[in-house]
DNA sequence: CGGTGTTAACTGAACGATTAGTTAACAGTA
DNA sequence: TACTGTTAACTAATCGTTCAGTTAACACCG
């Protein structure tokens, strides 16, 4: 008996978040996702080509719905301390908000070399971090951060901190809290030092070269 | 007819640690690894309970072999400077010269918690990333390093951002290479660019701190 | 209106392949 | 004899996938 149209799908998809989040791709079968999903298991090879495509489906998916929300960093514009402080409040807060974040992309990275999310990722460095890189570049030439740092390595620094703390969840839990949960507002506090340190780290060096000339460079970046 | 004592055990750990690393748990069989061990799949549990056993035992013996190399950076000692640059020259030294270990130790965390490597984290939580805490707490006492900064918390960048860099190796092959392999000195470069930030995110502030500009933003708890 | 044809949505049952794990036996050594 | 190391053969279960068929919705036509 068809029920709405195509509603079946997103049920499926649901489902198949959640199971491969907390099973992973080979943990996961195709009657547990159809199980949960309360729809014949055949059904799913109707909407899908296959496991791996549909297991393409779902991380494609969650990845663009995260990176919709970092986004936002940059889309009220500030200058650029404020967006980096700005940016790293926001990517733990992703990791705290989305739980299956952590297992669905680290998996992805480590199992699949990004081979599902590919495309997600492509979209993601055209914008989000090509924002991140223009906003440190942007500093650099303000004479704000200093000028001798790649702006790309010293984004990834950001990204890489949060990130590293959020995957190796279990061994931070060791290292901070000898295997215990973390304490609450820990992952907070770990996304302030991480502004704090990020933004130390690309300070000018010398006091002795203080720029507090207006900025006259480009700024073709911000629309509305 | 048997060979001589145990040698066969090492064997299969051998080819178990192989398999594992490149398929996984669940997308490796007993049988792959008794092949490549040229020993029948029974064998596997004469010396190893299950194959959840053998697994652990691959992931803990890999894992203390790596923190063996990493600890070496203490061994000489030195000033609390020298020491961190040594640190993140080595930690990436060791993803690339041990290739097993980003997927062996991402699917650990990401698949298990570090259930397996639990001991082994512990171990090295009180042996290196204790010596890394103490150095830069060393530091701070002598003035070499700002002292508002929880020095476990940067102990926990130092180490992400070159373990990001790693781990997540395909994404970051997209960010900087358009998804191809990295430019050969890629990594050392990032090594080095890990030290410099680091350091710098470490340095005292200085006396008269380059305020970014008159413009009254969002003024946190800085300058403590 | 009512009937007919088409198609999208969905199902039950089965297939062939593969799996981890078991068992009983046996060879070499002490 | 007694014990360690090793093996081939087997099993019970599970897997992804296929396929022939069913149901409901809708468009068209007389």
């Amino acid at each position: 008996m068809p029920s709405d149209r195509s509603e079946s799908r997103t049920e499926i998809l649901d489902a198949a978040e959640a199971r491969f989040a907390r099973q992973g791709f080979d943990g996961t079968t195709i009657k547990q996702i159809a199980g949960d999903a309360r729809v014949n298991s055949a059904l799913l090879y109707y909407y899908f080509a296959d496991k791996d495509a549909l297991y393409g489906a779902v991380v494609s998916r969650f990845i663009e719905r995260i990176a919709a929300q970092v986004a936002q960093t940059f889309a009220g514009g500030g200058d650029p301390a404020t967006l980096i402080a700005d940016f790293a409040a926001r990517q733990g807060g992703v990791f705290e908000a989305e739980p299956r974040f952590r297992k669905l992309l680290g998996r992805e990275l480590i199992d699949f070399d990004a081979r599902h999310a590919q495309a997600a990722i492509r979209h993601l460095a055209a914008t989000t971090f090509e924002r991140l890189r223009e906003t440190i570049a942007e500093g650099q030439r303000a004479g704000v951060f200093r000028a001798d740092l790649d702006p790309r390595f010293a984004a990834i620094s950001l990204v890489g901190q949060t990130a590293y703390f959020h995957f190796a969840r279990p061994a931070v839990e060791i290292l901070l809290a000898d295997g215990k949960p973390l304490p609450a507002g820990t992952t907070d506090a770990f996304a302030a030092h991480v502004a704090d340190f990020t933004l130390a780290a690309l300070a000018p060096r010398s006091p002795s070269r203080p720029r507090p000339r207006a900025r006259a460079t480009a700024r073709r970046r911000n629309r509305t």
